[in-house]
DNA sequence: ATCAATACATAGATTAAGGAGGTATAATTG
DNA sequence: CAATTATACCTCCTTAATCTATGTATTGAT
């Protein structure tokens, strides 16, 4: 299915945009927030995040930095661009058509 | 993206379904329905929508059969089984948890 | 007569996402 | 203290969904 354009494709991109659009993360928090914001619905994989994030960043979307934590583990933040917030935003538009229209088709009342 | 199980796998599956379940209908059919339902949004692909057909058809969620228009065409009529409609219901409790999920997520008003 | 629309179909490419595995350190538990 | 679990990063390969491209054949319109 596609729809006009290239709505939706990567909806999981969009999840992990909106999360870092709540403040900076790293991946393996990201994994956690995730699962607790959707109440163990989503479960982000590693393999599946941590490309998502590299590609993120090479488009600027996302920048990331190196912090150490408070038990000296290393941690990689990343931090969404205002290019990565706009994108964020076309996609949650896109969303917004894709999730209406499907509701639209499968609950309307049609008759033949 | 996983969610728990195996939801929405195949949206377009089950909006194929979902126009089966308001009446019998053939491939080209299909595919000019769901354009007109969805206002253009959606363009049900041949090459997605035959494999599909053909494989609900196996799994006995859909029968088909051969009927004659007006014009002497060819039509093969998709009539959606009981099973089908088992398939169908599933997939829409499905999707709603996972829109549902999505639009909490994105949506939703979480402080940090 | 030619072109668009109707109507079916399949093969191969593309892409998103997951599964499985790998490395390394810190915290917990027996 | 040793073993296990949790933290934290990463990549490769596979699977599955979908699209692109193509093919056949008939009918209707120009």
């Amino acid at each position: 299915m596609k729809f006009d354009k290239e709505l939706i494709k990567g909806g999981t991109t969009m999840l992990i945009l909106n999360l870092l659009s709540t403040g900076d993360m790293y991946g393996y928090q990201m994994v956690r927030e995730l699962e607790k914001r959707s109440d163990n619905i989503f479960t982000l994989k590693e393999g599946t995040m941590y490309p998502i994030l590299h590609s993120l960043e090479s488009r600027g979307m996302v920048e990331a930095y190196w912090e150490d934590s408070d038990s000296g583990r290393k941690r990689k933040y990343y931090h969404i661009t205002s290019k990565g917030k706009r994108l964020l935003n076309e996609k949650k538009k896109e969303w917004k058509i894709y999730s209406n229209t499907v509701n639209r088709v499968i609950g309307g009342a049609h008759l033949a």
